[in-house]
DNA sequence: CTTGCCTCCGTACTTAGGTACGGAGTTTAT
DNA sequence: ATAAACTCCGTACCTAAGTACGGAGGCAAG
């Protein structure tokens, strides 16, 4: 073990996850599990490390399991136009994504500007503005 | 039961949702049961489809019913500065995703882009581009 | 060359967010 | 006024995404 090959649980430290979270996801397909040298114990290199923090940062923005797995089968080496294809289904979900995001934003400035100048109570339409918005 | 107050069937039908996921939320407080006439059924208004869709719309972006709940609190009448506060730390999670996601919006455009110019098979560096972009 | 921590692997448990089921009471359409 | 459809409520079950556990075997420091 150099340094730029580790066994797992040095993995797990270095991607803040735990060593369990590592084999499920080897066993849901999301990391290839590395040659186990007979008798001995599997390498990882930095590699694995940003793969899984790509799958966190992906969970963070809402993705599924199932949706990172497609994006990173575009890191995998695959056919342009299906790669392609995974992309443009992605951004469409990633800028309605935005859209929602961005018009809850909104909502919640004004909501805090309102707040401001009124120092008492406040029954904000949120829910509303949210919906409206969204029909236009 | 008019048109503006129905039951709980009507309610799923025009949300989206099924009954049982109602009486869920319901049991999770995010939606009030309404007062139950007695040796009768309860009745519900649009307000409360509303909620739902707001519930559904949330989980959509990202959130878990946890933070919709907090953020369905700022629509029921509260002290303005505890709003405000809510409000504000939502803000930050909100424009927190909504950088990532533009970050991944880039990483995708850019691939679809090369992959239109290379016609044969790609192994494109999507997960590096997006990690070495977050830590700029 | 042994002691203690680590890996490996299978299996079982947990939490979030629902879905499904079944019996008893209510409402509605005929 | 009765059958069909719906509500109510409790309990049980399901999927996704982990987390925990335990025995057997590797590995490294004294």
């Amino acid at each position: 073990m150099t340094q730029d090959s580790f066994t797992i649980g040095v993995l797990a430290k270095k991607a803040g996850v735990n060593v369990e979270t590592i084999r499920f996801y080897q066993r849901r397909g999301l990391l290839v599990e590395p040659e186990k040298p007979f008798k001995s114990v599997r390498y990882y290199t930095e590699c694995e490390v940003q793969r899984i923090r790509f799958i966190k940062q992906g969970q963070k923005l809402g993705f599924s399991l199932d949706e990172i797995s497609e994006l990173l089968s575009l890191d995998d080496g695959k056919h342009c136009q299906e790669a392609k294809e995974i992309a443009l289904r992605k951004l469409v979900l990633i800028r309605e994504r935005i859209d929602g995001l961005r018009t809850m934003e909104m909502a919640l400035s004004n909501l805090i500007e309102n707040c401001a100048s009124n120092t008492d109570s406040v029954s904000c339409p949120i829910i509303l503005a949210l919906l409206s918005h969204h029909k236009a």
